[in-house]
DNA sequence: GCAGAAGCCGAGTGAATACTCAGGTTCTAG
DNA sequence: CTAGAACCTGAGTATTCACTCGGCTTCTGC
């Protein structure tokens, strides 16, 4: 909140997505900028967003502040540009591992995904708090629900590619549960030593398909339908 | 972060429990404290704990700054204050409705606890963000993560007696996915209009009890007994 | 080799905000 | 009724921190 507040005149609304204030154009100033945004990651991972003080940031990246703010116009385009260093990465990672081939089943596409996402929480740690809402800083609330709205919509067009039975609120649903529910419990693995993550893992990927058999039932499964659940469908609207 | 910056001198260290720093005599300050636990409770809830500032919060509940301080040592020791109320009433749901008696089956155990917590978060708005971890404030961090492990333990120990064949670890790990599959769920459910909340509390229960039936197949379950996910108990430490 | 562009620097500015304190008002015990 | 305790007040203090600006250095095209 402090930083949007602390921005005394917005003047004529300026064009948020602006990420670089100017194109640096000698390599020396490219070099500069990567290493201004290796360090702010680190420290946004390391002490948050807010102790991680521009000053700060520039320091630690062996510059000035002035250079800094040379080519990024506030404190919140950091974040923005790593966030979408992140979301690009992730996003290639969605349309490579969510995808409606015909022979994949659940039980090949759940641990695909899940799987793929743990290494690349673990491969970038500031990815986990920066995308997952830890942040108070409104570019980066919404990058992390751009993220999530992306992986909800993907869900469910493979959804509806395999139970075409189903209505598109209830397809919705059922992805936003998929999605919010490897969300939170990678964020929680995050925070695990190795071993425990190991086991973590195992267990999202049963998460994941222990509430699709329930939500979802298999129409080819007599077992489970419909017996003790009447009226799945009541609360949907339409 | 900022929160603690700001005080320059910690002096020797103060009890970091000490909530009042005074308690009050007469009927007038009684409920003037609670005029201004009412009104951060709204305001946090509102427009977050940033930007509610002290004085804000003084002016909103009718009296001054100097009021305020006069009881609350600091402004984290609001939220504390807060954060106490919800977790005694939360703590207090805990025992009545995750006990281990004897008929109660997971079936019907998980839909009461998970209405039960939705009633609350409904007639208490500001106790999601408080005991969720959306404030950087340290004391409400440890207040949600105190929350969550008395939820986790409580759960623990009814899987515990109910299913003695489990190891620890493994008993532990469930517990945690459990609570925090309820916990982002319910979340999640929460920043939903009233009849998707409806639907999504549903799936919420769908969801634990897939889980539950996944991860902790049970023994006359002749079905799904690992058949497809040989060694579920490989990556469990001892 | 030089002029101008691009880049760099960091002390300084301004605004926000948690918290204090000296002095006033209201309550209460005796 | 009164003295002193409890309580209240809000302008002021101290601090933090995002961001600026004027002057300096380095690079690049000609």
């Amino acid at each position: 909140m402090a930083v949007v507040a602390r921005r005394p005149k917005p003047a004529t609304a300026a064009p948020s997505a602006t990420l670089l204030r100017r194109q640096p154009r000698q390599a020396r100033s490219q070099e500069r900028i990567e290493r201004i945004l290796d360090t702010a990651e680190q420290l946004f991972a390391e002490i948050g967003y807010d102790a991680a003080t521009t000053n700060l940031i520039a320091v630690e990246a062996g510059t000035s502040i002035g250079s800094l703010y040379e080519f990024f116009p506030n404190k919140e385009a950091l974040a923005s540009a790593l966030a979408d260093r992140y979301l690009a990465a992730i996003g290639r990672l969605y349309e490579t591992l969510i995808v409606d081939e015909p022979g994949v089943t659940p039980e090949v596409m759940v641990p695909r995904v899940v799987g793929a996402l743990d290494a690349f929480y673990r491969d970038h740690p500031g990815a986990v708090p920066l995308l997952n809402g830890r942040f108070t800083s409104p570019a980066l609330a919404s990058a992390g629900a751009n993220l999530q709205r992306a992986m909800v919509r993907r869900i469910d067009a493979v959804i509806a590619s395999r139970r075409p039975d189903l209505s598109p609120p209830r397809r919705l649903l059922v992805s936003e549960v998929i999605a919010e529910l490897a969300r939170s419990l990678l964020v929680l693995s995050d925070q695990m030593p190795l071993h425990q993550r190991k086991a973590m893992i195992h267990q999202i990927e049963l998460a994941v398909l222990g509430y699709l058999r329930e939500s979802i039932p298999d129409p080819d499964d007599h077992l489970h339908t419909g017996l003790d659940c009447p009226a799945v469908d009541a609360n949907m609207p339409s």
